[in-house]
DNA sequence: TAATTATATAATGATTTGCTTATATGAACA
DNA sequence: TGTTCATATAAGCAAATCATTATATAATTA
């Protein structure tokens, strides 16, 4: 039988970690990407030890999965969690964020850290 | 030409709000009944000013719209939202949540208060 | 093996949130 | 018209959130 419906305090957990424009933003990326760390920094300009913390708590609800590749940790979309087409039919809505990968690539940046 | 997707900005507003089990509810509930400040007061078992500060929220972005009848100021959803739809399909993930009006019913408590 | 690179964690602080109590407003009714 | 009922707003406070700086860890490279 499946799952058609979200518990509430499951469903709001997860809506109040897409509420930040940042994680929400991170998600849509992952939704089509791999990205580490260093990605993030320079996309969202913004300190890497508070890209960190938001990766956490993405993890810590399991909506995200974490693969060492030598010296870079890469974040993916856990696309087997329970609630991925929740997660999922909410970021079909957002715009497409890819041209914040396209710039780290015109600079360089995505090639050279990852 | 229809609005596929919504501004991040926008969207992560929406979703923050929505990140409050409290306030989900009441859009559940909302979805499909119209609602005063009383009925979410015996719902929630919470202060009257907390229910009144949850529906601000929510009709400052337009969310729902309130409209007095007599002494009571009743809320219903705002289905003309430019992001109702977004809104909707959020909500269709999520458990019927009639149980709590129909508890209302049989104290009696909706019936003596609107 | 020492230095560097990528990331995580800890500690701190400012801001935001969500509740509470107290008070104001506005309609209804006696 | 004064009282009551439903709701909103204001003020205050504790807890949560999100950034920052400082430090730890773990892999890589010189």
């Amino acid at each position: 039988m499946s799952k058609a419906t979200i518990e509430m305090d499951k469903a709001s957990a997860i809506l109040k970690l897409l509420g930040d424009k940042t994680r929400l933003t991170m998600m849509k990326l992952l939704d089509k990407h791999d990205c580490c760390v260093c990605e993030f920094v320079e996309i969202f300009k913004t300190s890497q030890p508070s890209i960190s913390q938001h990766i956490r708590k993405l993890r810590d609800l399991g909506l995200i999965k974490e693969e060492r590749r030598g010296q870079w940790i890469f974040y993916s979309m856990n696309k087997s969690h329970e609630h991925y087409p929740f997660v999922q039919e909410i970021l079909k809505h957002l715009p497409n964020q890819d041209d914040k990968l396209r710039e780290l690539e015109e600079q360089g940046t995505r090639i050279t850290c990852c």
